[in-house]
RNA sequence: GACCCGUUCGUCUAUCGGUUAGGACUCCAGGUUUUCAUCCUGGCAAGAAGGGUUCGACUCCCUUACGGGUCGCCA
């Protein structure tokens, strides 16, 4: 069987993530099976679409790397691809229902009329799930076509998917009461039901329903954090689905020959930031330094710090430390420009130490000897004026750190002494002694 | 309210009747690093509750509680 599956986004807001995950699973299941993806526009209410959303579709999924293979700006033989444009064909199969006595005209508008039964679906995810339609007063005629003469949603949802000859359905769960409307819809047409897949719902932190303005919900925000969209995929995948193994990391490709729709949750996922961050760290491991520094500079040039020669370099000393790109700025100031603030916890740490005075100035002439500069000779140099004074070498390193990185936290110091040159680390180590 | 679906560490999850209930994130401790991070090792931490069924239940059944979804001329 040739598997086709489809992502039916209504442009009415931003890319949710939720949105995304089913457009993801949609796309690995047709992948896997080697079949065809499509993205249809469902854009049939006209009071809420928006340009600016179908336009966050179209990024969001390429970001994600999630390419239709029909659909907007693809073509393929099952188009137009916008509901808006599939009037006609809409109409056809109305009328079918209006020959068959399934719909009635209430108000103005058209009801579909249900057959008073049971309706069992099979579902991939949920398995066996009943209704029961002979109960009315939950579940009344629908309405499908509008006064207005415009198609509701049920409608053109189902036309669309024997029309384009969807075999499988994966969606939300917020979907799984409309499912047995849509099978006494296509029973009614005499077609063939696709497969559905209903996966749950992602959450809040706090368990509440996720919506458009909570946190991590849009899909374009990623980007702007400093995700990789391998990330955000693998990510999402892990929310609601998993491999059976102990393997957490995976790319698009991988995840093609490993997803299945057996291995789909049943219960509700929260968003944890928090790993989705961890996800993107270990992603940003295996990127190459250029490509690093590429991703990164946007970033670094909005902070307003200056691109100079060392960038590269001062890139690679912080690139396994950090989870996002937007944490690069933050990480690599202090190698980039000279007057950085000093991190307050890091100088109550040295003001702590009585020795640091001392200890500061004695390194600063240390250092200020030293004609030919390196790591080697920096040390070397560190060791001696430590052991002049009878310390350890060891606790001469948090105050230097201090010194030339204005915290407690940052690159290894050999790299930073190199990048910075012993002028200004002379400087800075002066500029600190001054400060306590 | 009615109808559906769900419920294992704080979070994501493994387990498909017999396990010291495993892994990951977070947090803590130790190791490595003369420093920081990465990294490695270890630790804290879970079967919603009550009834059954069974030699034996996290696993199957029922009830309750809790969470989510749906009940539109929104999608």
């Amino acid at each position: 069987m040739n598997v086709r599956t489809r992502f039916a986004p209504s442009p009415t807001g931003y890319l949710h993530v939720g949105g995304a995950r089913t457009a993801l699973f949609n796309w690995l299941f047709a992948r896997k099976y080697g079949g065809e993806f499509v993205l249809r526009i469902e854009d049939t209410d006209e009071a809420r679409n928006t340009d600016e959303a179908r336009q966050a579709i179209f990024e969001g999924m390429q970001w994600l790397g999630l390419d239709w293979d029909e659909g907007p700006e693809e073509g393929g033989n099952f188009g137009p691809y916008y509901q808006s444009q599939r009037r006609e064909i809409y109409d056809t199969w109305f009328a079918k229902l209006v020959a068959t006595g399934h719909v009635y005209e209430d108000a103005g508008a058209w009801r579909f009329r249900f057959e008073r039964k049971p309706v069992t679906m099979h579902d991939l995810v949920c398995g066996e799930v009943t209704i029961d339609y002979r109960d009315e007063s939950n579940t009344p005629d629908m309405v499908i076509k509008r006064s207005d003469g415009s198609y509701v949603f049920h409608f053109v949802n189902v036309v669309d998917d024997l029309e384009m000859q969807i075999t499988h359905v994966i969606r939300g769960e917020d979907h799984l009461m409309n499912t047995p409307k849509h099978l006494q819809l296509i029973e009614a047409f005499g077609g063939k039901a696709p497969q559905y897949a209903h996966i749950p719902l992602i959450l809040n932190p706090d368990g509440s329903k996720m919506s458009k303005r909570d946190a991590g919900a849009a899909v374009g925000d990623y980007p702007r954090q400093g995700f990789l969209s391998e990330s955000v995929v693998n990510f999402i995948a892990l929310l609601g689905w998993n491999s059976k193994t102990e393997q957490e990391i995976f790319n698009l490709t991988e995840l093609t020959q490993i997803f299945s729709l057996e291995n789909i949750n049943r219960s509700p996922g929260r968003f944890d930031l928090e790993k989705c961050k961890w996800v993107n760290q270990q992603h940003l491991h295996e990127v190459a330094l250029d490509d690093f520094a590429t991703a990164a500079r946007p970033f670094v040039e909005a902070a307003n710090l200056p691109i100079s020669d060392n960038y590269l370099a001062a890139i690679a000393a912080v690139k396994d430390k950090v989870r996002l790109f937007s944490e690069v700025p933050n990480a690599v100031n202090f190698l980039l420009k000279d007057n950085f603030d000093f991190d307050e916890q890091a100088l109550e740490k040295v003001r702590g130490n009585s020795a640091s005075k001392n200890l500061l100035s004695s390194l600063q002439s240390a250092f200020a000897s030293i004609t030919a500069w390196s790591a080697e000779a920096a040390k070397a140099a560190l060791n001696e004026a430590a052991l002049v004074a009878g310390a350890k070498p060891g606790q001469w390193m948090f105050p230097l750190r201090v010194a030339l990185t204005g915290r407690a936290h940052g690159p290894d110091l050999g790299e930073v002494m190199i990048l910075l040159g012993r002028d200004r680390c002379v400087t800075r180590i002066s500029q600190l002694a001054e400060k306590i």
